[in-house]
DNA sequence: GTCTATATGGCGATAGAC
DNA sequence: GTCTATCGCCATATAGAC
């Protein structure tokens, strides 16, 4: 059973996550989480400490998803379909997560964003960048490790949109497909240009 | 000189991007706008018809940028990198495009998500399709046309995230080098797979 | 077409009882 | 730790004069 602090950022975030920092008022997240407006004020000190909270317990965890692709012992190439699946999972199952981050990220605060970067993606972004070394070592593995992060974030928020659009098929909602796709690209993508011109 | 309702819609753009649409009040507007809230419904019935239609003028006249993109007449890799070139130009140019746009795609409001595909962005996928097939014709041309316009997306978006990981450089930053290492990435992983095992 | 004045209600936050 | 009651403010929206 959780606790009325759980309770509180765990109604939290998925609702931030739906309407924004300034879409939720306190009224309707003590009535989604059963509690009066006075008992959050008990639990934190206003709504934007709140927000931070409800951030950090959002993407508490996510890590350890990331731990047994970095671990296993395969290839270069197998590392980066697993890692590409990994994310891929992540943003599809937990829609509130994706949206948070979003937001976070379009509004772009320095404080948060720092909080963010160092706290929460810096290992898996240096590992990712480890990783595009191993696999073009005469490329940029800054530029090449953030285009992976791209594909993958950006298919996943553009899908409602991309359903409007002619030659939509319904496997290219499956996140195999979706997967082995952006896997392929960026595979093909990375081999060094001179073994194309043999 | 801008008419009055002209003013209002600028400004709008501004402001909605900045802080969304519940985070500007018509109060806020008005005094950006430098005229009374009441001035502001005698122009439009509500706070929402008057967000839509902010959205209709920030969007007005993108097409018209890429036109040049497919009227030139030159090859289907030269095509992909002007496309390119141009839409992070858009992007990084004109935030507030980007920025609304964003938040439309994260509200994922179904009506308005058909406005905005039908309205402004069918034709551009649509040319988009058809270079991709030119460039990969035994691949899926949707899935491609979609990773093409996510990688310059979401590579924008995350422009002060990955401010804060290691690796970066000041060049990261230009429009140029952008567009050439989306462009390679791309090009380069179009290419028939075949090509690469002779 | 623009203004001042105002109606009505929701907002964040607090006081104080239990 | 949770409640009811309330404060003061700002929100959207309207009425009616000029």
């Amino acid at each position: 059973m959780l606790s009325s602090k759980e309770k509180i950022l765990s109604e939290a975030i998925v609702l931030f996550a739906e309407k924004g920092y300034s879409g939720l008022s306190m009224r309707q997240l003590a009535t989604a989480a059963n509690i009066s407006v006075a008992a959050i004020y008990h639990h934190f000190p206003d709504k934007n400490a709140l927000y931070l909270d409800a951030i950090r317990y959002a993407f508490s965890g996510k890590e350890r998803v990331f731990a047994q692709v970095w671990e296993s012992e395969c290839s270069a190439e197998e590392k980066l379909a697993r890692f590409v699946r990994a994310l891929l999972e992540i943003m599809l199952q937990d829609r509130n997560f994706h949206c948070l981050m979003q937001r976070e990220i379009m509004e772009a605060n320095p404080e948060r964003m720092h909080l963010l970067a160092q706290g929460v993606f810096n290992q898996q972004f240096c590992l990712l960048m480890q990783l595009a070394n191993e696999l073009a070592p005469e490329q940029d593995a800054h530029l090449i490790a953030s285009s992976i992060i791209a594909l993958v974030d950006s298919t996943v928020k553009c899908q409602p949109l991309n359903k409007n659009f002619p030659g939509r098929k319904p496997e290219h909602d499956l996140p195999e497909v979706i997967a082995t796709h952006i896997t392929g690209l960026l595979l093909n993508g990375l081999k060094k240009v001179n073994t194309n011109a043999c």
